[in-house]
DNA sequence: GAGGAAGTCACCCATTTGGGTGATGCTTCA
DNA sequence: TGAAGCATCACCCAAATGGGTGACTTCCTC
């Protein structure tokens, strides 16, 4: 059993030392490839859409940007990539915008260089490695949020959706029968109308959503 | 450097075998001692104020008492004990009840014993260990609670971990890939595979999730 | 009464998608 | 060892989709 590809890592990390560091530790067994390093935040999102790798290994200690922008940025451009977070900083806030922006796991720079490697093998595997202390805070924000969220909230499903707003109510109504897998005859035998019609409602929708296809729009609307 | 004191551990468990198991590994080098185990719930409740331990080991598969319920009771009465959930349960709400009931780690009984026991460790040093794949589920909760502050619902949370279940994760991968507006030649590029095979697991995507287009797909992801 | 948004319809054309069938190699598991 | 699941690829073919352009009506508003 061997491995005939190492997973390619792109790091980003503005102390070069702690980089080659990292190179080093993670090319040691042939296991992991870093193809690319990064020390400029602006530089690496620049060329996110360009870049290919299966894990991202990403310092959040960005001088302007925020944490949760670099990290959705990342998860957008890559939404199947493992997004790490290595870093000093364990703010609640720098930690629940890594979370929410998309990482997959959080770790601590003290944590020892085993430990990072195990925790890569780990969010490989599908896991969500974090740090002891990461974890824990983890837990006690998943309990605030809960509370949070109970109180004050009429419970309606018909929110006014971004989506709901942008389009008129007949494109709204041709986007749901859509998410419900009719195609264009089905609903123009629905609503009445020719093919033609439906797909001038549908350009329509494309349009204002900025998308290209019904998988994306619907994904807009249900998002 | 020896262990005078080894860790008082209260296990709570109804298959007698594997509290057996549980007792024997744990005692194995005087690290901890299985002080008391339950088998029923109930005795245990009752029992409650008079237990004294640093650790709960608790299997939440209890047939009347819900598993927030009894974890919560666990936590009040031992604010300082460390609550460990080890269970095959692995349900949203089952988990999001465990943690908001303030259990420090949650694990699946696939864990090898090995992996009890050092998370066992990693929970009295201040960890919140938990099987990867509850990590991850406690990351995407985190997300969801936030997004919508307002309907935490545990039926509704546990609606998207069944598509997630019924596909491989190649297909899931797709899956997502294709509510992003890609199109075949694109997930194709992008898995380094060709078209034929996107269509073949996407065809297998609609047979296991019973639609028949990419939007209806979509819309079962994100239901 | 002009202008604009919304809804309707038509035609052309290229690309994408979906469905069928079959096949290979690789694991895993009984 | 054999079955089953998974991931991969191929070929054929019909249907569906998307993009472009243009046009007619109704309704509302300024």
């Amino acid at each position: 059993m061997e491995k005939p590809k190492p997973l390619s890592v792109i790091t980003l990390e503005d102390d070069a030392s702690y980089t080659e560091t990292l190179k080093l530790l993670l090319e040691a067994n042939g296991q992991y490839q870093v193809v690319q390093s990064f020390r400029n935040p602006v530089h690496f999102l620049c060329q996110l859409p360009n870049l290919v790798a299966e894990v991202f290994l990403l310092d959040v200690n960005l001088p302007k940007l925020s944490g949760v922008q670099c990290v959705s940025e990342v998860r957008r451009e890559h939404p199947t990539s493992r997004i790490l977070i290595l870093t000093v900083h364990d703010s609640d806030a720098m930690v629940l915008d890594a979370f929410l922006g998309g990482a997959d796991g959080y770790l601590l720079k003290d944590e020892s260089l085993e430990n990072v490697h195990l925790a890569i093998q780990e969010a490989v595997r599908g896991g969500a490695p974090m740090s002891a202390s990461i974890a824990r805070k983890v837990v006690r924000l998943l309990g605030q949020l809960k509370d949070q969220g109970s109180s004050p909230d009429p419970q309606e499903l018909s929110e006014p959706s971004v989506v709901e707003k942008l389009l008129t109510s007949r494109e709204y109504e041709i986007l749901i029968l859509l998410s419900k897998g009719d195609r264009y005859k089905d609903i123009a035998a629905k609503l009445h109308v020719t093919v033609d019609t439906v797909k001038t409602h549908i350009r329509h929708i494309y349009e204002k959503l900025h998308v290209r296809n019904k998988a994306e729009a619907v994904a807009r609307l249900l998002s």
